[in-house]
DNA sequence: GCCTCACTAGACGGTACCGTACAGAGAGGT
DNA sequence: ACCTCTCTGTACGGTACCGTCTAGTGAGGC
């Protein structure tokens, strides 16, 4: 019996309830069912959170900050040259599993003003850092626009839409996508 | 005072549904909420629908008919030229809303098995369709399968995640987008 | 040994929602 | 006039959750 040490701290109720949110949403993170899983009571709960409103921003707080900083505020992948630093990203992101939380995100984001708010802000800064790849290759008006959003959508959602093909089969693809989006043949 | 026909029927029901399945997802319809919609008692609902599972399911059906079939079973769409035939089904999904219930249908999807079973039929029915106009262009292989998925993509959720851009600012990246996915210049 | 700090168990009230029971009511057929 | 078929309101039981309250308890400082 290892019931020793019954603490249980802040960041244990948000580790615990982090896969529920990536594969139901946020809507189907239940305190009562996290303290069953952490082998607790709730009302240690109330005294790390406010409410459970409260405990679903801290999580969009660590969605934010785990999975987009990671890229667009990493030195190192800045200081690549644009097709270098695009295909870096597509790795990162394969690898990484860096759009797991993605679809609950949006869907949350749906029905809550202020959730919309704070992941449209996001997803700004993502689509800005791409743009700014695909400008310093020299695309600019519509061609520039078209060719970041045709890259975000596939970066964000590939692996979501097809869940059951591995990353070596995805990870084949990402040459010819580099190639093709970045190539200027007119 | 128009309270001289009660009667609702199973479509009612229905109809009274979509909007808040569209906004805020499958787990946000109550049955309460509709019946008070309705001006309703929700004991008519149990006429109806066995229960809320077999609604939803109904749900379902209708969004498989209506948002797919639309173009995978058109006719004349299916004559077109491969090229024209992408530009009108851009054209197709952008006029007429073909992907706002996308989000809401995958987010389900996360969190019930059987659904998900229902939703990737769909899926691959739309990919099928779009994977043979691209392979008509004379693609193969991974080329084939990069294109295809980078285009459905594309398709699938470029309205979700630029929920603020008018149709006309989309419509305008169409004809550049469809330039860059068909050409070959190797 | 005592005190405080960081929690914990357990019980409870309130609400939202699902699903059921039952007794109709009104329209249309006969 | 009567019957059936289709739907109605009202009432109620059950469950899942949220959030609150109260009385602790064990570890570490002093």
């Amino acid at each position: 019996m290892s019931q020793v040490k019954k603490k249980v701290s802040q960041s244990d109720w948000i580790e615990a309830a982090l896969p529920v949110l990536q594969k139901e949403g946020a809507e189907s993170v239940r305190i009562d069912d996290l303290a069953r899983r952490l082998g607790v009571s709730k009302s240690g709960f109330y005294w790390h959170f406010e409410n459970r409103r409260d405990f679903l921003m801290h999580l969009l707080d660590y969605w934010t900050h785990e999975y987009t900083e990671v890229i667009s505020g990493n030195p190192e992948v800045q200081r690549l040259e644009p097709v270098e630093r695009l295909l870096r990203i597509m790795e990162m992101v394969l690898e990484n599993d860096l759009t797991e939380y993605d679809l609950s995100m949006r869907a949350w984001a749906a029905r809550d003003p202020e959730v919309a708010r704070r992941v449209a802000r996001v997803y700004r800064v993502r689509l800005d850092f791409l743009r700014q790849a695909f400008a310093e290759l020299g695309f600019e008006g519509e061609e520039l626009e078209m060719r970041t959003r045709t890259f975000v959508c596939y970066l964000s959602w590939e692996r979501t839409m097809f869940p059951r093909d591995s990353k070596k089969e995805l990870r084949a693809l990402i040459p010819a996508r580099l190639a093709l989006l970045t190539r200027t043949c007119s």
